[in-house]
This record gives structure tokens, sequence and C-alpha cells, in this order.
DNA sequence: GAACAAAGGTCTAAGGTCGAGCCATTGACA
DNA sequence: TGTCAATGGCTCGACCTTAGACCTTTGTTC
């Protein structure tokens, strides 16, 4: 396109101009809004029952005016996400609903997500290389006291969560919190995304026992090597949790 | 901000809400626009007397109106960055302009980055996880005969390139190239982000021919090791590379 | 030279988004 | 109990963006 065998020498690199234009924004602000604001709740960032930050603040941090972040909110209250009170204390408070059950056929639950297809392989090569990066640079900070209990208590959780549910939540959060031990922003947001895209998945899939505790373990040895200090460590162990993951989904996928 | 003392049982990780959260979008379309297109110039993924696509494809590939994106090569136009000729086998010319001369201080260059230090600090760890990712993925990928002929050829425009202006664009290309044998967007996304960041960088800081010859070893080190499959290197390769930008830089930003 | 095709140039109506101010409700505190 | 502060609820005008249709220019082809 760049180049159409006129004006120009170069041939080669006419290719580049192909991949790296992409859409300037996927949606418009408002629908940014509330997959934002579903996405944290649904991987658990905003716990069932806490508040959201006050309109004028959060429609500051997301960048957005404050009309189009309360049509987000309302958006989020019509589907029984959030419930709003007014006044002094009042505000805008998360309310997990419990996940409808799906029909437990995997292949009928992954035909939702079959449109998204190359977006999601795309999506699991992006996440071996950012989650792993990100424990990397996590096992070379000087990770404090209180970021150490931060992350134990979050493998605590994974590890104990009874149900489906409570465990993809803890998963995710868990995943996060390993982000935001590296303190890049950049890093967070990709992990977010990853996140955000690998939560429609794995809640669509029957998640078998035997994957639970491989995982867990999995994320013992990757929180134990952040917390030790042992960078390739903790990069090898991320990557090969990434693996299995993506074996499991790559294989519903097709 | 997540839970304010009130409602939420957790408190652990009412950090992450402040770290997850983040502005919706940038800018205005039009603005996306012109940096998107200004950036693939300044790169020099359009080269010097190519044509960009026609309005129309643009337009669409860019997720754009018509009108908006008009708007941005106008802006791009009495930038002096291309030219626009009506009529049938007319169109957008790229039309490079030798960059201003910036006094050679690398101190009084590097000042008008002051502002952006954080997001440029934050761009380099960034870069550290993705680049060598990036290498990684390429080199499993199965490289054909036209891409190792790509990747060979923008490995030789580096090594060849006169000036440091050149220097500096055949560079993007070829960190670019690799990207882009990965095939994943989000991966070529992230590194022509990290590109663009980096371009900004490194033009505004004199560079000596010491640090262009250790430069180019590297970079034949990178793609011997893709082109050789080897993946393992590649990423070593590739993190070495950046390690020794990131310090100089860093230097230089305090 | 005439017709056509491929580009950029222009216009309009409809809707999204913003910012800013003001209102209404509610709990905290003196 | 009365006042205040913090919060959500509402409205309005300005601007941005879109989608589509239509115009103009220009090179190609017959």
């Amino acid at each position: 396109m760049t180049n159409r065998g006129r004006g120009s020498t170069i041939a080669a690199e006419a290719d580049l101009g192909e991949v790296v234009l992409r859409p300037v924004r996927g949606h418009h602000a408002f629908e940014s809004c509330v997959e934002q604001l579903a996405t944290g709740i649904r991987l658990g960032v905003f716990p069932n029952g806490s508040t959201l930050p006050p309109e004028r603040e959060l429609a500051e941090r997301m960048g957005v005016s404050r009309t189009t972040l309360r049509e987000a909110i309302a958006a989020l209250r019509s589907a029984g996400m959030v419930k709003t009170k007014r006044g002094r204390g009042g505000g805008t408070v998360i309310h997990h609903t419990p996940a409808a059950p799906s029909d437990s056929s995997a292949e009928s639950s992954m035909a939702g997500l079959a449109p998204r297809r190359e977006e999601l392989l795309d999506m699991l090569v992006f996440r071996r290389v950012v989650e792993p990066g990100a424990s990397f640079v996590a096992a070379c900070r000087d990770v404090t006291g209180p970021q150490r209990q931060f992350l134990s208590d979050a493998l605590a959780e994974v590890s104990s969560a009874r149900d489906p549910s409570t465990h993809r939540q803890a998963d995710s959060r868990l995943h996060l919190a390993i982000a935001s031990l590296t303190g890049s922003s950049k890093l967070i947001h990709a992990v977010t995304e990853v996140q955000s895209d690998l939560h429609d998945m794995l809640q669509a899939i029957p998640v078998l026992p035997v994957n639970i505790d491989h995982s867990n373990a999995q994320h013992e040895a990757i929180v134990r090597a952040i917390l030790a200090g042992n960078a390739p460590r903790a990069r090898r162990a991320m990557e090969s949790h990434c693996d299995d993951t993506a074996a499991l989904i790559r294989g519903l996928l097709g």
C-alpha cells in the first residue's frame, strides 16, 4: 500500500506500513469506560461491597468527562453490577452477581469466543512475553515488607479459593499483584489487558481440579522466586505457567 | 481510593484499583492520527518519496472517519512532512524534512524531554520486556525466504547508514522488522510505541561512532540468532542491546 | 479526443463528548 | 439541631467525529 509501483524505489519495507498502522481507538469513550470498569469488577480488582472512587475523581483518572463516566456507571447499574447511593458517604458500590452458570459443554461455551479467535490467539503470544517479563522485573525490584505481604496474601487467596469463580478472580488478582510490583504502568496495563481476555476464556471453560492444583503449584513457584529475587527463575516459572494455560486454551479454540 | 474505610473488609488489594485504571484514550482521534502518521514517517516506516495509501483506505484501517484523517493529513502538510497531489495517480507523498539541527549540547537537548521523564523511564522498563520478547518469538517462528531477506536487508541498511539521521531511521526499521516477524499485532504495536519514544530521545542526544559500532555488532548478533532459530540467544542478545541503550539514556536523563 | 477510473476536496445532518455550573441528598460534626 | 461537606443527578452550549453523498482534478485507455 505504501508503495504502489511508483514514486518509491524501496519496495521491501512496504509491509511495515501495513502492520504499523492500527485503529486509533477501539471503541467510543463510553464503551471503553464500561469495559474497563466491568473488567476491574470481574477480575476482582474491586472487591464485592467496596466503593468506587467518587465520580469526579474517577472521571479525571480515566481521562473522560463526568458525563461519559456517568453513562458508563449507569450501564453497569442496569446490568446489576453496581448499586449507587447518593449523599455524603454515598457512592457506587460494587455488587458482584454470581456468574450465570453456562451450559457445561466446553465447545458451546467457547463458541461465543469464536469471532475473537485471532485476537485471543494473539493475546496468548503477547501474554507469553509480558507476564514472564513482569515476573522478571518484579524479581529484580527491592520488594518491601508490605509488598511481600501483599503478594503472599494474593497467593494464599488463590490457593484457598473454594469455588471456580472465586478462584478465577483470585488468580487474576495475583497476576495483577505481580505486575504492580514492577511499578511500571505500561507493564501493568499490558497485564491487565491480557488478564481481561484470559478471564473471558477461562470462565467459558470448565477447569478441572487437576488444572487448579497444577496452577497453584506454579503460582507458588513464581512467588517464591520473586520473593527470593531470582529473576530468571521467576521468568521461567511464569513461562511454564503461561505455556500450560495457553496449551489448554489453544486446544479448545482449535 | 477503592476502599475508604467503609464498606469493604479487604484493604490490602485497594492499591490495585489505583494502578489498573488508566486514561481511556490519550487524545482525540485527530491527534492520535497525526501522531501515528508522524511517527511512521519519522521512524522511516514510510520512506521518503513514497505515497500513503488512499485516504479512504487509510481512514478505514485507522478506524477513523475520512474527515478526521484528512484533518490529520492537513496538519502534516502544514508541517511540511507531506505533499498532496490530486487526481488519478495522485496522493499524499512523504517528504522527509532534514531534522532541524539541535544545539549540540546533550543537556539542553534532553531538557525538552524532562517533563516526560517518568514516562520515558517507564518505557525503558517496558522495552526491556517487549523487545527481547519479540526477538524470542521471532526466532521461534518459521521464517520464510522473503522474510529472511527482509530482515537481512534491514540489517544491512543500519550497518551502512552514513549520517546519524539515516541511521536512526534504519535502526527503528530493523526493530520493527523483527517485531513484524512475530506476526503478533499486539507485540508489533508495543514495539512501535517503544520505538517512537526511543526515537525522540536518541535524536536528542549526540550518538558517538563508538556507540554505533557497538550497536551494529549487537544488531548482527540478534539477527543471526533469529535466523538460526535460536530463541534464547536472540532474547539475550536483544536484552544486552536494550540494556546498553537504556544505560546511555538513563545517564542523560539523570 | 472521449470515456473512465482513481484519487483528493467539500458539504451536511446526526450523534458523541466535553466542561462547567448548579441542584438534591445524605451523613458528619459542632 | 443546624450547618457543612461530600457525593450523585442534571442541563446546556461548544466542539469533535461520523457516515455518506457529491464535486473536482488528473492520468490512462481506447
